[in-house]
DNA sequence: CCTACCGATCGGTAGG
DNA sequence: CCTACCGATCGGTAGG
């Protein structure tokens, strides 16, 4: 990556993804000119854009190095070779911890992938895929049942938006952080989970909607 | 409201809060031209001032007429006087089915209410803060423990993370509707919640954490 | 004096 | 690595 290049070359970049990314998170891709995250980082316009070709090119850079961050968390957990529960529940805690500080790069995820071009945005979405992947197979392995019941997939997507809602609310200053969040979410989850295969759904027919889909 | 007003003209409103909606949650507030939003409803830009004093009027009347429709559902559903429970899952059920017909408002809401100004956004942010009120009573109503630990609160977002996650995966082409989910969110969040209390944390100490907040 | 409506163009700023 | 700019398009409004 860094083959040839000058040392400060890579902090000088890093300096400009992360000055950009707070940008996006704040003020969304759109509104946010190249000027504004030039000054943010104290350069001119035409350097920003001797480190990075175009807007677009900050955006995917932003996407693609967090979620390679995401995967790099998924591949560590695996190769601690723990056991079903303890494996799931160390994924959850493993984001979480990720997400504390990394909250503009997430939100830029969330709400600024969608501006990127076909290419890249489908490059984004296939690691984005693979992310997801893990956590289901990982839920797989706790309860083997939902994969029979069609539920894997749309539980794997609710355990998600638990995981990722908080950043719309969890306020740094507030008495909760993204670490408490841990165990909540996974105590929720999997007795949710739990509970929901042993039919008690509040009651209501929850596998009358599964044989449906 | 309409003092005074040509019939058409409430009628020509709502296809221009309609045309503005859809532009805004695909392409983002300002990604989505007025005159793109006028030529979407076969008018001239003009025309489209004539309705509406400018692009933040759009985006306000937006998000404002569409949590007064969640909060007239919260009113609906407390003048049936059900039990704790049925109420509970009864707004969750309603939400869901009225989220199925409202995913550009609601993506609008979610990702371009703060591109308004302060007041505006005030405005539109108490109108909210209602909504949550009335699940976290509701929810309270069925689980009052949560209160005494703290937890109401943050596992209050977390339901709302579940159902609001669904607009970022949920397809209206795949197996699984809007309407399905229903039962499915809140088998898992009602008996998560439950095993949660009981301090099934799945090995995890959450009574931790809970003091810690 | 009102609502409804158009073709043309304003001042200002975006990405580059 | 800067000042100085460009083609285009933005939100908003003029006259009629």
């Amino acid at each position: 990556m860094a083959r040839g290049k000058a040392p400060t070359f890579e902090l000088q970049r890093a300096a400009m993804l992360r000055a950009a990314a707070g940008l996006f998170a704040e003020k969304g891709f759109h509104n946010a000119s190249m000027s504004a995250i030039a000054q943010a980082c104290g350069v001119s316009k035409p350097l920003l854009y001797h480190y990075y070709r175009d807007k677009e090119h900050l955006l995917f850079d932003i996407a693609d190095s967090y979620i390679d961050e995401l995967l790099a968390i998924v591949a560590s957990v695996e190769a601690r070779k723990l056991g079903p529960e303890a494996h799931f529940s160390e994924l959850v805690t493993r984001f979480m911890e990720e997400y504390e500080h990394a909250q503009d790069h997430h939100m830029v995820l969330v709400q600024d992938v969608k501006f990127l071009k076909e290419v890249q945005a489908e490059s984004v979405a296939a690691k984005q895929r693979r992310v997801v992947a893990a956590f289901a197979d990982a839920l797989a392995r706790v309860e083997p049942g939902l994969k029979g019941r069609k539920l894997d997939k749309a539980v794997t997507m609710i355990l998600f938006g638990m995981i990722n809602w908080t950043f719309t609310w969890l306020r740094a200053d507030g008495p909760l952080t993204f670490h408490d969040m841990a165990p909540i979410v996974t105590g929720i989850f999997l007795n949710g989970v739990r509970g929901l295969m042993r039919g008690e759904g509040a009651g209501v027919a929850v596998s009358g909607a599964a044989a449906d889909a």
